[in-house]
DNA sequence: CGGGCCGCATGACATCTGTCATACGGCACT
DNA sequence: AGTGCCGTATGACAGATGTCATGCGGCCCG
């Protein structure tokens, strides 16, 4: 029989990445040999261990699991990639995809998911909720232009017009304009709902 | 020696929860008796079980990690509380303590310290990060008044102020006026501001 | 009993925000 | 060459938001 699964994890807070290890430590085939709490020292860490499969959560400091997984989809293509997430949003499994993962799972799901996906992955599946997937799909594309997100997402923690202004270099009309604009995308009534519900889509 | 220690593990994430279980598993004087992935199970719970140690995550469905630990101090005095959590912040502290917690651990704290933190509560000891302690008290009490909170946990997620005024049976004047009451309390420039800086410092 | 804070309210005012029309250059697709 | 979207900008306008002064009744504490 073959030699056991080499993971690489990385999930930025240290106690549930260890119980992770821990958990992953007590299938016989599966080997935890190197974890990272943070997206940029993915790819330095899977070049130094020889990994087959990458453990991505999203949420992470230095880039998010997703922008590592793109990474490694390039530069180390016969990684296998799962990407881990707390918020099963639709907008996040799509980028996941695009990044070249193999895999996507919820944290909500049941532990016993993760070994199962893990062998999966090695063995050339894909694994994905069937309903986020539906959801996905059901969604549609990201609306937004890359100018609306850029002010949505500098707008999320309450500046106002003149300092968003003043932070992405344009006119304060400007600002109002992509504002607006995205507002009605969204269907909202004002910033912070459409701030909301883009983050709640995974569109931010 | 004495028998090993009974332990309640509450947490709504199950990956994460299985995980955290896994890892206390590994431990020769823990045993996971009890897992709920709500808050409002807690109680029952830890009846059926007769536990020496509840661990409680805060953000839960049903109700919080801090609710639960009030709630078997005062049902279930003699089983001691650990309260874990994401986000170190200091207003979480501080409730957890009124709440009766023996122990406030934050997940991205060494895996080492939870074991730890369930045999050191045992014995009669209480387990904060001095670090998040002095933050605790450093910031002071939350100067919020109830109504406040109650204004801005409704003004989150993007409610307009004529909203506000029926959500909560007030005049939109008088929603004006705590929100203006909290936004200079807070010392920030609008109700946006005001909430993340509320959140942040767990005052929310 | 008086002072102080809370909850609640109103009115006036200044500023911020959201909408709309309009404009121009660039780029892509047909 | 024409159409359409994007990025950028302006000006005008309506409505939402934040501030301030002021008022009243209730409650607690000294």
């Amino acid at each position: 029989m073959s030699s056991t699964i080499k993971v690489l994890l990385a999930e930025d807070q240290s106690m549930v990445r260890e119980a992770l290890a821990a958990l992953l430590g007590l299938e016989e085939d599966i080997e935890v040999v190197a974890q990272v709490g943070r997206g940029d020292e993915v790819l330095e860490a899977a070049r130094a261990h020889d990994v087959d499969v990458a453990l991505l959560d999203i949420e992470m400091p230095g880039c998010t699991g997703i922008e590592a997984a793109a990474l490694l989809h390039r530069e180390l293509p016969e990684v296998k990639l799962v990407v881990l997430t707390t918020f099963g949003r639709p907008g996040y499994l799509r980028s996941a995809m695009e990044a070249g993962a193999d895999a996507f799972l919820v944290k909500d799901a049941p532990a016993a998911q993760l070994a199962e996906a893990v062998r999966k992955v090695l063995a050339g599946e894909r694994v994905i909720d069937p309903t986020l997937a539906a959801a996905a799909l059901a969604e549609g594309a990201n609306p937004l232009t890359e100018r609306e997100r850029q002010v949505l997402r500098a707008a999320a923690d309450g500046r106002t017009n003149a300092e968003l202004a003043k932070a992405l270099h344009l006119s304060q009309g400007t600002v109002r304009n992509y504002l607006s604009t995205a507002i009605q995308k969204l269907a909202v009534r004002n910033r912070t709902e459409a701030v909301r519900i883009a983050r709640e889509k995974g569109w931010l």
